[in-house]
DNA sequence: TCAGTTAAACTAACTGGATAGTTAATACTG
DNA sequence: CAGTATTAACTATCCAGTTAGTTTAACTGA
C-alpha cells in the first residue's frame, strides 16, 4: 500500500545503522543496506538524497538524542554527585537505544569526524559542554575539585564507547578462547564508571 | 637503483598506515597509497600479496610491539604499582612510535577485528594477559584489591586509545571552536591515567 | 676488466568486477 | 485521475589486481 509510505523509511534507517556499524562508511554497500531492509535500492535514493545523506540522518539522530540527553540532566536540580551518575547513565541509555551508536562514533573519531558536518559537530560539542556546566556548578558548591573538563569527559566517554562497541568481539572472543573469564555486565561496569569519575572530581585520588 | 631495493617497501608501510588510519580498510585506496609512497602501484603487489596482506603487516607489527613491551613490563622485577606505571607507559610509547596505531586499532574493535588474523588475536590478547599477571602479583602481594582484569585493561586502554586517536579531530575543532581551552597535554593524561587505575587496584575509590 | 647473464626491482597500461546513483515505467490509494 | 511509492534494469565510474615488458645491480668467467 504505497500511499501511507509503511515503514520503509525506518526499516532502511535501522538497516544502515547496522551496516555502517559494521563496515564503516566506506566499507558500507548500498545493495546490502537494502537487501536487509527488504526494500528496492532505489528507495534508498527516493528516501534520502545518497548514501552519504542516509548516513548523516543516522549520524544527526544519534548526536541529537546524547545532546539532549545530557543537557536535561545538566539544566536538573539535583546535587552534582548525582548529576555525575545520571549523565554516565544518559550516554549509556542513548546508545542502548541505537545498539549501533558506539561503533559509530568510534570510527568518526578515528577518521577526525571526517563525515559529520558542523551541525552535528556543534551537537557532539554540546556533550561536553553539558558536563563543563556540572563540574563548574560542582566546583561552585565546593563539592568538585578544578579538574580539566576534557580529561574528565574521555574518562567517561573513552571507557562506555569501547566496552559497549566491543561487545560483538568479546562475545567472538568467549567462543574462541580458552575460558575467558573476564567477563562483565553492564551495570558493574556502568557503575564503576560512575564510581570512578567521582573519585576523581572529589579529590579522592592520589 | 632496482637491485638494493630502496626503501620502497618502507616507505608503502608508512604510506599505507596513514591511509588505513585516516580512512578505515576498506575506504583506504591503493593508488593513493602508491602515489603517497611515490612508488608504482605494481609494487604493492610486488612487496605485498593484496591489499589485505599489506593491511595485515601492518597491524602484526602494531600488536607484536604492544605485546612485547607488555610483556616485558609484567616480567620485569618491579613493585606491582611500578609495573602499572609502565603497563600504560609501554602502550602509550609503542603508539607513539606508530602514529596511525590507535586509530587503526579503534577502527577494529569497532567492526569485532574483522580484519585481524586469529596470530595477530593472540598477540592482542597477550596485552591483556600480561595486566592479568600483574594484577595477580599485586594481589599476592596485599598491595591490590581483586579486580576484573577486563574492566581495568578498558579503564586503561581506552582513555589512551581515545585520546591519542582524537588529536587530529581534537586540532581541528581548536581551529573552529570558540577559544575551547580543553587543551590537555601527553603526559598529564598518562599521569592520569596511572594515578587512577592505581586508585582503582589500590582500593582508593569509594 | 669487461661482455654476457641472471634475477630482483620497477613501470605503463590494461582488465574485470563491484557499486553508487539514475531512469522510465508501473502499482496503489485517496 | 493525481500524485506518492515502488520496481527492474540500466549506466558510469572507480578501483583492486594483472600483465607484459624494461631497467639495473650483482655476479660469472675468460
Amino acid at each position: 500500500m504505497p500511499r501511507p509510505a509503511p515503514d520503509t523509511r525506518s526499516r532502511l534507517l535501522a538497516a544502515a545503522a547496522a551496516e555502517f556499524a559494521a563496515r564503516g562508511y566506506a566499507g558500507a554497500n548500498v545493495d546490502r543496506i537494502a537487501r536487509a531492509a527488504r526494500v528496492n535500492k532505489a528507495m534508498i535514493y527516493y528516501h534520502f538524497r545518497s548514501k552519504a545523506a542516509l548516513y548523516g540522518e543516522i549520524l544527526r539522530d544519534m548526536f541529537d538524542a546524547v545532546a539532549a540527553g545530557v543537557q536535561a540532566v545538566a539544566a536538573s536540580t539535583r546535587p552534582p554527585d548525582e548529576k555525575i551518575r545520571r549523565f554516565v547513565e544518559a550516554i549509556v541509555s542513548a546508545a542502548e537505544e541505537r545498539p549501533h551508536f558506539p561503533a559509530i562514533w568510534l570510527r568518526e573519531l578515528a577518521e577526525g569526524a571526517a563525515h559529520t558536518d558542523a551541525a552535528t559537530l556543534r551537537h557532539a560539542g554540546a556533550v561536553l559542554a553539558a558536563l563543563g556546566t556540572i563540574l563548574e556548578e560542582g566546583r561552585r558548591l565546593r563539592r568538585f575539585q578544578p579538574a580539566n573538563p576534557l580529561l574528565v569527559h574521555i574518562g567517561i566517554v573513552a571507557p562506555l564507547l569501547l566496552f559497549l562497541a566491543s561487545a560483538p568481539l568479546r562475545r567472538k572472543l568467549d567462543r574462541i578462547a580458552t575460558a575467558n573469564a573476564a567477563v562483565v555486565s553492564r551495570d558493574a561496569f556502568v557503575a564503576h564508571i560512575q564510581r570512578v569519575t567521582l573519585a576523581v572530581l572529589e579529590g579522592r585520588i592520589a
